[in-house]
DNA sequence: GCCGCAAATTTTGCATGCCAAAACAACCAA
DNA sequence: TTGGTTGTTTTGGCATGCAAAATTTGCGGC
């Protein structure tokens, strides 16, 4: 009934948060159908496309000036990495995980991470230790800064990063396939609370583990490291937002009871 | 140089083990997009599409009865699961994991199932855990009867019925994703070697932690049971496989060094 | 005979047009 | 208001055409 707009705290600073992003995809000439892909990963993320909104393919295609055949084929690889779903007939909705499905989400998120900690403490080069430990401490200035867009980014990058001393490529890009998925919600729970000066600390038990490559260590506390992400989306998030869409039908959700 | 058949072990039973595949497809009024991907899916399964083999689509379009456009359709889902990779301008070929990427990822799958039995453990309900010892005795007569297929087909189900009881779907998912992609290799594992006591012993203690609903310890054994897979992957097959194409070309497989 | 290079063929990637069926919206009648 | 009918929009799919890339073929030189 209130006329102020829906998610203030989403206007500004999420677009800049994708060029960290753009690093990935190395793919130099990648195939249209790929390249509408990222396009449309990217608006998704950007919230340019915003949860439960519906994409309509002709409306779309028209925009991106690309015909209907790669755009299809990409919402199909969209549909398999769980950013959109498409349903039978009735065509492709932005993903619009319910608290629950997120809480599932960060879960396996978890054990991944865990892994990859395990897996990294044992294979990691001196050097990719080297490397996390710098952005660590460039994860500091930003703290130090109170710039939350530069902390968020580097927070991501260090863990990008120890899944990457892993060494396990299906480890690696499956992690990324469910951070992705749960990128929005991380972004707005680090946006408001945060409780940065624990997640500071955690942070610093989770460098020493790895220095001292003691793996098990290293998994517990990147489980319990977010766990706590888990927490604070609770805390934030899940009774403030209205899990309806912009025109009033509730946007993909189950029933509450 | 000898003219005996390649993997030959393959030759007979492995087409029955798709039919309890079908059961998944409960998605009654599928677009024929998810047909074909289905179909296909099975044929990599059925080995009827060998590993490392290229798919072309306009022939395969034309056995399936379908045009290119929902096929190509199909074949991006399957790239996504990873059944299939899809190289620009050169088309699909079927997957053909090196022995090192089962490995990593067999950890992975260890890591999911891990979590997956922590949740069971404590969300799984007595009707559930009652099943899956019954399908734990359904298994040990299939041992029993030395019916490697049936025993094959039962751990699967047991396996699946342990995470189906975590309640996370996203878990369930991914960890039927990576089952998938090591269905043939476990497959053959089973049919050769398999330690079948040590096998039974671990599933007897497993289904105990179940009952007893301790996670952790439960977590555990799953973990170390899957490890046993990956060794007795590695002592069978790592150096009796051959990984060329049949027109002797390396398939897909990255240098040795 | 073997190697390298150019031409011919195949195959993929994409666009366009078209159609049927399903979903959605609008309208009218009871 | 309810219910059903009709018309419109949208998706799912097919067929065709074409350019670019890749593969194969063929040829000439060594």
């Amino acid at each position: 009934m209130m006329s102020a707009p829906e998610s203030p705290e989403f206007q500004g600073p999420l677009e800049e948060v994708i060029d960290d992003r753009q690093e990935d995809l190395k793919t130099a000439r990648l195939p249209l159908t790929g390249q509408v892909a990222t396009i449309i990963r990217d608006m998704i993320i950007q919230d340019k496309l915003k949860p439960g909104e519906r994409i309509r393919e002709r409306q779309l295609s028209q925009e991106l000036k690309v015909s209907r055949t790669p755009l299809r084929e990409a919402l199909k690889i969209l549909e398999g990495e769980k950013l959109i779903s498409l349903l039978p007939n009735r065509g492709a909705v932005v993903a619009d995980p319910a608290p629950d499905e997120v809480k599932d989400l960060l879960q396996v998120l978890s054990a991944l991470e865990a892994l990859g900690g395990r897996l990294a403490a044992e294979k990691a080069t001196d050097e990719e230790i080297c490397e996390i430990r710098a952005l660590h401490f460039e994860m500091l200035a930003a703290y130090s800064r109170k710039d939350r867009l530069a902390y968020f980014k580097l927070n991501q990058k260090i863990h990008k990063a120890i899944v990457a001393a892993s060494r396990n490529q299906a480890l690696i890009d499956t992690h990324a396939q469910f951070n992705a998925r749960v990128y929005r919600v991380r972004y707005r729970s680090n946006q408001r609370n945060a409780m940065w000066h624990e997640a500071i600390r955690q942070h610093e038990d989770i460098i020493t583990a790895l220095e001292a490559r003691d793996g098990d260590v290293l998994a517990n506390r990147l489980s319990s490291h977010l766990g706590n992400t888990w927490e604070k989306f609770q805390a934030d998030d899940y009774v403030s937002r209205p899990r309806t869409a912009p025109d009033g039908t509730t946007a993909g959700g189950r029933p509450e009871s």
